[in-house]
DNA sequence: TGAAAAGTAAACTGGTTAGTGCAAAAATAC
DNA sequence: GTATTTTTGCACTAACCAGTTTACTTTTCA
C-alpha cells in the first residue's frame, strides 16, 4: 500500500518549509505572509487555504517540528559496563541532538517568538528542556545500585546538561561559535564525564 | 556644585524609559515609535529630535544599557585564605550579576533583536559574555600557585560559568522559572563549590 | 520681558501588512 | 469527458508604520 501523495499535500509542506525558511533568516515579526508564499512558490490566496493565519502558520511550524525532533534514547543503565563507558555514550547522544543544526534554527525561530509572547509556548519549550529523560532514569539507576554517590539525581543531571549545554548549544544558538565538530564532542563528553565522576563516583 | 537637569535631559530619559519598556513587552519589531512616544508621554516629534530614527534608538539602548551593567569585581586571589571561602564568595559575586532582574530584561530585548540580526551586536554580546574576568584570573593565580590542578583554566572556568548560567540564567531568560533568592543563590554557590573543588583541588 | 530652544498635536506621505472576494485556470477524480 | 477540488492572480480593504511637515504652545534663560 502506497502512500498518496496528493498536490494539496505538496503545497501544504512547500508553505511550511518557505515559512520556516524565511522565518529562520529574517524572524517571525519581520517576515510577511506575501514573502512566505514567494519562498513557497505558491500563491498567497493558497497559503490562506491551508492556514486561516500567520498566528496558526506560526504555532503549526514550532509545534509540529518540535515534535519531529524528540530524540528517543533508549541507552539504559548496565551493571556490567564502566561507569566512563556508559555516561560518555549517553553524553555523546545528547551532544550529536544539541548539535543538530536544523533543530538549532528552530530552536532559534522558537526563542525569537516566545522571548515576547510568553505563555503561549513555554509549557512546550519546558517540555523540550527537560526532556533529557534517558539521562536521568541512568543517573537514578546508578545511584540505586551504589555506584554514583547518594545525592540529588535532579541536580546532577541538571549540572551535567548545563555543563554540555555551556559549550555546544547556548554559543551556538547565540552565533557565537560554530556548531562543534564530532571531535570537539568527544573531547566534550570525555572532560565532563571525567568531572562528574570525580565528585559523583561512590 | 548641583547637576542641572534640563528638561531636554528629562525627556530624552523618559523615551530611553519608555522605549526600553515597550521592547521589553512586545519586542523591537513589534514596538512602533507612536507606542513608544506613547509610553513615554511625549509628543512623536520629540523622539525623533532626540534620535534620528527607530534604528538608531534601538542601537542606543542597547549599548548604553550594557555599559550600566558591567560589574566590576575586584576579589584577588589571597594565598591566605581557604579555597572554598575565596571561591564561594566569587561564585555569589558572579550570580548576582546574572540575577540582576533588569539586566536580564536587557539581555532579552537583546537577543530577540541580535537573532534576526546577527554580526550587529554579536561582537559586543560576546564581549559581555566573556567578561567575568575576576574569575578567570583568580583561577590561573590559584593554578600558577599549586592549589588547584594544572588545567585550561579557560576551560574550568567555562565550565563553572556553565554550572551558574544553566540554573540562574537560562531558565530565567526564556520564563521557565523565576529569578533566585538569595538563598537559593547560596545553595547554589555551594553545591558549585564542593563539585568544581573536587575535580580541580590539587 | 522677550527671543531662542524645545515640545506638542495632528494631518500627511509613501509604503507595508494581514486578510478577503472573485473569476479564471489547472489539476484531479470518476 | 465531465464534475469537483484546488490553485492562482489580482484587486481590494482597513489598518499600521517610519518619518515629515506645519502651525502652535511651553519652557528656558539672559
Amino acid at each position: 500500500m502506497t502512500v498518496k501523495v496528493t498536490r494539496s499535500m505538496l503545497k501544504r509542506q512547500a508553505i511550511i518549509d518557505g515559512a520556516l525558511s524565511a522565518f529562520q533568516q529574517y524572524g517571525v515579526s519581520d517576515t510577511s505572509m506575501d514573502k512566505i508564499a514567494e519562498t513557497a512558490q505558491v500563491s498567497k490566496r493558497t497559503v490562506y487555504n491551508h492556514f486561516e493565519s500567520k498566528e496558526q502558520l506560526v504555532t503549526h511550524i514550532i509545534k509540529e517540528i518540535w515534535q519531529q525532533n524528540i530524540l528517543t534514547c533508549d541507552i539504559e543503565y548496565d551493571a556490567d559496563i564502566a561507569l566512563d563507558a556508559q555516561l560518555t555514550a549517553l553524553l555523546k547522544n545528547e551532544l550529536d541532538f544539541l548539535s543538530n543544526q536544523n533543530l538549532q534554527e528552530l530552536i532559534r525561530v522558537a526563542i525569537g517568538y516566545c522571548l515576547f509572547n510568553p505563555d503561549i509556548f513555554t509549557a512546550e519549550m519546558s517540555e523540550f528542556f527537560d526532556q533529557e529523560t534517558a539521562l536521568i532514569r541512568w543517573i537514578k539507576q546508578a545511584m540505586l545500585q551504589g555506584r554514583l554517590r547518594q545525592a540529588d539525581p535532579q541536580v546532577a543531571h541538571a549540572q551535567l546538561i548545563s555543563l554540555l549545554k555551556g559549550q555546544a548549544f547556548w554559543p551556538q544558538i547565540l552565533h557565537q561559535q560554530p556548531v562543534l565538530s564530532s571531535d570537539q564532542i568527544d573531547t566534550l563528553a570525555a572532560e565532563t564525564v571525567a568531572f562528574f565522576l570525580a565528585y559523583y563516583r561512590a
